[in-house]
DNA sequence: GAATAACCTGTAACTAAATTACAGTTTGCG
DNA sequence: CGCAAACTGTAATTTAGTTACAGGTTATTC
């Protein structure tokens, strides 16, 4: 774990002058490796060996090893980790916190996603007679994302955010369809249901959703993202961009299996939609 | 340039000491950053103004920071740049492509996102009568999506993907009324009625779109995110992805104008989903 | 509710590290 | 061969970081 990511996670362990010297720090990590013990501690307002002290709670040898460490956080990709929303947030703050916690969202899907569980995905998806999109509540809409991106692929694509609706649908798939069923928690019993009548009907289940979860078991192919969920706000945020980002992955896997014929069909039908458009130019008049 | 790179690069300026320095160095670039100067000049077997003024010749300010560039040359990170996915891309490059090219966009969207009209548009939000989400193609699905953040809020939200509906609720509309119009491009003529349709009726229009677009000029408040969008794969994603941070941002904002006691409503909307989930340990029986 | 213990935090002394100044040495050129 | 320029090392100086200790705060127990 790099240091900026420790930084965060321990964050409830530090005492009042250290969590002062944190806040500091990753206002401005980039400040931070260019000044010196004094510098910092002025800046967050506490005694130099308190920093030091700072330091070595985060495993470092002392305050020029912690710069180093610091250093390679940053060089490291993106310095950016989750951090969670507090009241006393400015929009700048919040602005800021919410961008940087969802891009350290995506790098940690990033590293978690299996490829190879992707590429079976895009198999399974080329080969598909139907495709059918299902989600409820916040997945809904990804599911919704999903059928506008798949319709673009001449492909029989449907979408259902209704369990109705859903319902009918799984009971009548067959074989060589494929459900997918988008949950971040994977306790949805609806859609644990869906999945299951699905199957028993042939169908092929692609699950985007919790690894060790109840849906995840009715799954004949299981997409895991395990992105941390920011549940201070009580709403899912960080999951849905990763799921969104997985739609368009399987969506590229699928163009590119396809061949380049395929992709001048994508351009047929981005250029459709030049009619219900203005020009790019001359919208001024 | 990175420092080992400048290095190698500049061994035939070293002079005869500064090049045993250089070897030492790039024979143990590790061990160099956990060094110190005497070390170093130690194992390099000169004297140690000599190493200092190896690091000097390198445009860093001395040894110190000369470690900190170096460390930062060893971590092993590959900057998120918007890389585009190449026909012959297997299902490995094409996953790290689009996470990156993803977390590079909202990267820029970070930067470049107004904080001012940020601030205004939750104002707008928290003062509304009643709150309107509208998109059309890829741009529905983040509707969606806000509709469902929105609605936790015990807001009136509504949300249509249907011109005709989106229409008459346009007409419908009233002063205190809030309408958001989303849209990558900010072209799509539709679209733009409806927002000059909404503020003919005294509705306060913010748009997700373009800054410099036909729909910006119609809106009361442009949000504008301007990522480069992977043109080559014909389909919508960064930018859709940068829209649904906004509106996470935005839901964020009006939860904390709020204040904490409305944040235990949502804790409570999240509870109610309970019943209608498997119960998260025991749900192997 | 008071006493004690554990723990935080800062001041000041100390140590280590890096830099500067300077002087000796080498190298190159006329 | 001699002079000048550039290189390199020694020693002094400065700067930065660390340790030791003491005062103060908070938590805990009787």
């Amino acid at each position: 774990m790099n240091v900026l990511e420790k930084i965060v996670t321990s964050v409830n362990s530090f005492s009042k002058s250290e969590r002062k010297v944190a806040d500091v720090i990753l206002a401005n990590p980039q400040t931070t490796i260019h000044s010196s013990i004094a510098a910092l501690a002025k800046m967050a307002d506490v005694s130099e060996p308190t920093v030091n002290r700072f330091c070595r709670r985060l495993d470092t040898k002392g305050f020029p090893d912690f710069k180093l460490h610091l250093a390679q956080s940053l060089a490291n990709g993106t310095p950016y980790v989750n951090r969670h929303v507090e009241e006393e947030d400015g929009p700048e703050a919040y602005t800021a916190k919410i961008f940087e916690s969802t891009m350290a969202a995506l790098d940690t899907a990033r590293q978690r996603v299996d490829i190879n569980t992707v590429n079976r995905a895009v198999d399974v998806l080329t080969q598909a007679k139907k495709i059918s999109f299902f989600g409820l509540g916040a997945s809904a809409s990804v599911a919704h994302d999903a059928q506008n991106k798949f319709f673009r692929f001449n492909v029989p694509v449907v979408c259902f955010d209704d369990i109705v609706m859903q319902r009918m649908s799984a009971i009548n798939s067959a074989e060589g369809d494929v459900v997918v069923c988008i949950s971040h928690t994977g306790r949805t019993k609806n859609l644990c249901d869906i999945a299951a009548i699905a199957r028993e009907n042939d169908a092929t289940v692609i699950g985007i959703t919790a690894y060790d979860s109840p849906l995840a078991k009715e799954c004949t192919l299981v997409l895991s993202l395990d992105v941390p969920e920011d549940t201070d706000m009580y709403m899912p945020m960080a999951s849905r961009v990763a799921q969104l980002v997985l739609i368009d992955i399987l969506a590229t896997g699928f163009t590119l299996r396809r061949g380049s014929k395929f992709r001048e069909n994508l351009k047929k039908v981005k250029d459709s939609l030049r009619g219900s458009r203005f020009d790019k130019k001359d919208f001024n008049n």
